[in-house]
DNA sequence: AATCGACCCTGCTCGC
DNA sequence: TGCGAGCAGGGTCGAT
């Protein structure tokens, strides 16, 4: 479900009402949600409860709370990733259970954070903050250390990530998803960057020139702007995730999702192809192969 | 070393 | 109405 203006909805979300906040008990119910953490779900408990979230950052896709420390060198976060169907949501204690509820956090101002995932590709962790391997400095949680900066972030350089891309030999499409490229895109706004810049997501990497790829990332940030101020309007204070970008997908998207319907620049019908286990979506007459 | 396809899950919709 | 096929915005892993 989410790529990085719905992720980037969850974590303003949670900086409003998790932030701050003490952890005072923590249940793990589900052992795919805490697969990806060595000691299982009694480790992310024993490790989460008592502390204090101080943060809620993201890169890309992967969203993470920081936990209040007393040495520098202990620092730590809860890492989250959504996966396909994961929602961060917030509800008062006592409130029903939901089906697909894998985790939950008890906080000291009477509310719970709920993990919610019906396709369990989701997951929690708690793991500790390192430099990021790109060199800028910044703080990620140590798996996530070796994913690429989003094009929201102060440190993206469009020219330097361009300049990967021309370097490795791929199709485009399967670079702009390639979280250690470029972090954030998925598979929408993959195909709306692409169709804003009329290039094919086959082409290979290595044929396009560096000016089209770098405006293909602006098109990508452009997009996921447009998304994150649709998305971001409608906001239930209750819940943290509020499935955001609903109103923008039905109106704004130009390729994904419209097969059969009329291109908006030239009129020439939307075709769908399958790509990478999914679908692609592109105008035939705007975005040629070759 | 880098690239690519298979695979991981559940639930919904669609066509027969 | 029932049933199988196909599809869904994620990442990881093994084979090449």
């Amino acid at each position: 479900m989410p790529e990085l203006p719905e992720v980037e909805v969850v974590r303003r979300g949670l900086s409003d009402h998790v932030v701050g906040r003490r952890i005072t008990s923590v249940e793990v119910t589900g052992a795919r949600t805490a697969r990806r953490q060595p000691g299982g779900p009694a480790e992310i408990v024993a490790r989460l409860e008592g502390r204090a979230v101080s943060g809620a950052e993201r890169r890309g896709k992967y969203l993470w709370l920081t936990l209040d420390h007393e040495h520098a060198a202990g620092a730590d976060c809860l890492l989250v990733h959504l996966g396909m169907s994961g929602q961060m949501l917030v509800a008062d204690a006592g409130a029903p259970p939901v089906r697909h509820m894998h985790a939950r956090a008890h906080l000291d101002d009477g509310t719970e954070l709920r993990f919610v995932d019906q396709r369990t590709f989701g997951g929690w962790t708690v793991v500790p903050l390192t430099e990021a391997a790109d060199g800028t400095g910044v703080l990620l949680p140590a798996p996530a250390a070796h994913i690429a900066a989003d094009p929201f972030e102060p440190g993206f350089d469009a020219r330097a990530a361009a300049r990967v891309i021309r370097r490795r030999d791929s199709e485009i499409k399967r670079l702009l998803l390639d979280q250690t490229v470029v972090s954030g895109i998925g598979n929408i706004y993959a195909d709306e960057a692409l169709w804003r810049s009329g290039v094919h997501g086959r082409r290979r990497s290595g044929a396009l020139t560096l000016r089209v790829v770098v405006e293909t990332l602006q098109h990508a940030r452009d997009v996921m702007a447009d998304a994150l101020a649709a998305g971001g309007t409608s906001f239930d204070a209750l819940y943290v995730n509020v499935n955001g970008a609903s109103g923008y997908f039905s109106r704004a998207l130009a390729s994904y999702g419209r097969e059969g319907e009329p291109c908006t620049r030239c009129g020439t019908p939307i075709v769908r192809e399958r790509f990478m286990n999914r679908s692609s979506y592109f105008c035939p007459s705007c975005q040629r192969k070759r």
